[in-house]
Formats: C-alpha cells, structure tokens, sequence
DNA sequence: TGTGACTACTCAATTTGTTGAGTATATGGT
DNA sequence: ACCATATACTCAACAAATTGAGTAGTCACA
C-alpha cells in the first residue's frame, strides 16, 4: 500500500523498465521514497499481477533484453483513488533525533559528531537537489514554470522537490543551532 | 537495528512499563520514531532477552500487575555504540509527497484536498508540539532552559522537539506555497 | 446500569523493507 | 589484455513494521 502507489505514480509521466525505473527512483521519487531495484522488480511484477501494469519486451542488440512496463487503466484508477483515500501523514523516521534525544553529559561528544555528520550530509543532499531544480527549470524562471500549471511535465515532481530542499534547509538549520547550543 | 534504540533512550531518563512507554512514545519519542503499543512490548521482551534491560514487577492494587524495565550497562553501553556508529540519516517517507509528484488537471482538485488535509494535520500537530514545548520549558526561556546544558533532564528531547517543530512549520509553509499556486 | 475511556498487556498473520549474492553482455579506458 | 562501469535483471533469506483482534480489570459520568 506504499511502494506500490510510488512506482505507478513514477509511470504516470512516461513508461520505463525495471532498471531504468529504479534510477529514476534514485533520482527524483526516492528523496521521499526510497526503494532499492530489487525492491522495484518485485513490485513491478506483483503490479503486473494485478494487471495495474503492462509489460512489453523490447529486444535490443548488444544490450539484454528489457522489459518496458506502463500504467494500465486499472493502475490509474488505483492511483486516483489512494489519491483520493486520506492516509494518515507518513512520519518521519530519524535516528539522529533518537541519538539527541538521549543526550548527557557523556556522550555529547559523539552526539555532536553525529549532528555534524548529517549537516554534512544535508549539505551535499541540498546541493545535489539544487542541480535537479535548475535541470527541471532549465532556462526558466520559477515562475515562468509554476505558472504552466500541472499541465506541464514535472510540475509534480518540481513541487515535490521544493519540499525535499526545504527539508534539508531545515536540517541544517537546525544542526547548526543545536551545535552552537553545544558549545 | 531502530526500535530497539529508540525504546533504550525513552528508558535512559527514567524507568517505565511497556505500557507507559508506549504512551512516553506517543507523546515524545514518536514525533521521529513512531511505533505502536505492540511493538513496543515486543522489543522490550528481545531487549530483555539480550539482557539490555531489566524488568522488576510491580504489584498493583485495583490495577494489573505491570512489569517496569530500567536499561542494564550492557544497554546503555548498546546506546553508546549505536550513538557512535554512523548510521546512514533515515529517510522521510512521504506519500503525500508521492500524490504530489503524480499531479496532472485530472486530479489535480484531488491532490489539492490532500494536501489541504496535510495542513490541517501539520497545525494541529504543531500545537501539540507548542503545548509539549512550553511543558518542557515550564518557566523558563529557552535561553535559560539551553544554558544548563546536557545535564538538565529534557535537554535532549527538548532539541529533537525543536525539529519537529520546524518540520511542522516546513510542511505548513510549503503546503500554503503549493495551495497558492494550484489556484 | 450501561458506556466509554484508561490501564496493562498478548498473539499472530501478513506486508514491507533490507541485505547480499549472482547472471550476463558491452563499452571505454590504461 | 584487463578492469571498472553500466545495462538489465533474478533469487532468497531475513528483519522490521503493520494490522487487527483479544483479555481483563478500574473509574468517572449520566
């Protein structure tokens, strides 16, 4: 009830393979939710399964064959209505905050070196999100782009994304405050 | 490799049976660590088993008996290591986020209920948040509550409160920016 | 007298997610 | 000639999380 709306959702816009799917998870879906290939080939098959989704082989030369699945009618009326269903807001599952919130006089230290590792992680996931931004945008502005409305390709996923960039603004933010409170 | 460290730090501030741990979860730790009565149970029986802590129970008049658990050395010392260890930063899982990136003019009045769904979630959770904030903060600015350090008691779950509160005030704002540009 | 909420748990099926290994071909560089 | 990297997958064991039901007593309120 999860991966499954995430990957017809990653085939509303256009049709893909396993593997093709499965990077464009890496690149876009997975900064809210994540899945591994293999996770992405099981899911694929059980969506074809339940006929959500349809396959066709395409023979290619000098590369293996692939498999290119694309949403079917049912696949779209199952994902209007998890659209539709209100789900309860999905949590954020963080371990630093378990690792802060057990903080003492004791492990401050290492609780402070786990804060700056994730500000540096947050940097370099912000920075990465950043050159996604200006590759959806390309020579538009912001608003020359929203206001196309969602119509346009990667409407959704822009949208999307601002949020992932400010979540990562947020974390850094925030480290950075509880560092210097740790000082 | 999660719960089990979650429920270690609810335990090292004080001691408490599952069941007001559960509810310790519900209130606190579970802003960034969500788990139910059931798993929490669960975990606190494996930790037992591990010998990572301890129950004594307590007999009870007009209640049933509970067993109350405390973390052992050898938890604490699992805390530490876990606090040490670089875990790779949990991730969010978001599905509004997937209705998000799947927005087209079909349903676009669809993902916009959503999303207005998520707001009115995000405000009231951030009053709760607000509420746990000034009853940790009692009398106190938070000036005055950051200057004790790491040895005041809530010092650590009053700085993972603080993310979820900016979390709360993210998901608001961009959800306000999102809402504006769909009409 | 009944209703619902709270304390205090247990059991178990099922779904999800993780980890790690394996198969096979092709391209490009040192 | 060799090696890393990329395409395109598959299989299987395991760990973790979710869901739903059930037990049993207490207390306040109408």
């Amino acid at each position: 009830m999860a991966l499954k709306h995430a990957v017809l959702a990653a085939l509303t816009s256009r049709e893909g393979s396993g593997y093709e799917l499965s990077k464009r998870f890496d690149a876009s879906v997975a900064n809210f939710w994540p899945a591994s290939s293999q996770q992405v080939y099981r899911e694929l098959d059980r969506l074809e399964g339940e006929g959500m989704v349809k396959a066709r082989t395409v023979r290619q030369e000098k590369r293996p064959d692939k498999r290119v699945f694309s949403i079917t009618r049912d696949g779209s009326r199952e994902l209007r209505e998890f659209i539709r269903n209100t789900t309860r807001p999905t949590v954020v599952r963080d371990d630093l905050l378990v690792k802060v919130a057990s903080i003492n006089p004791d492990n401050r230290d290492d609780v402070a070196t786990a804060i700056r590792d994730r500000l540096e992680f947050s940097r370099r996931k912000l920075e990465m999100y950043e050159g996604l931004r200006e590759a959806i945008l390309g020579n538009d502005s912001e608003e020359e782009f929203l206001a196309a409305g969602p119509a346009r390709e990667d409407f959704g996923p822009y949208l999307a994304l601002k949020r992932g960039i400010a979540f990562e603004r947020g974390n850094i933010r925030w480290a950075r405050e509880v560092l210097s409170v740790l000082d």
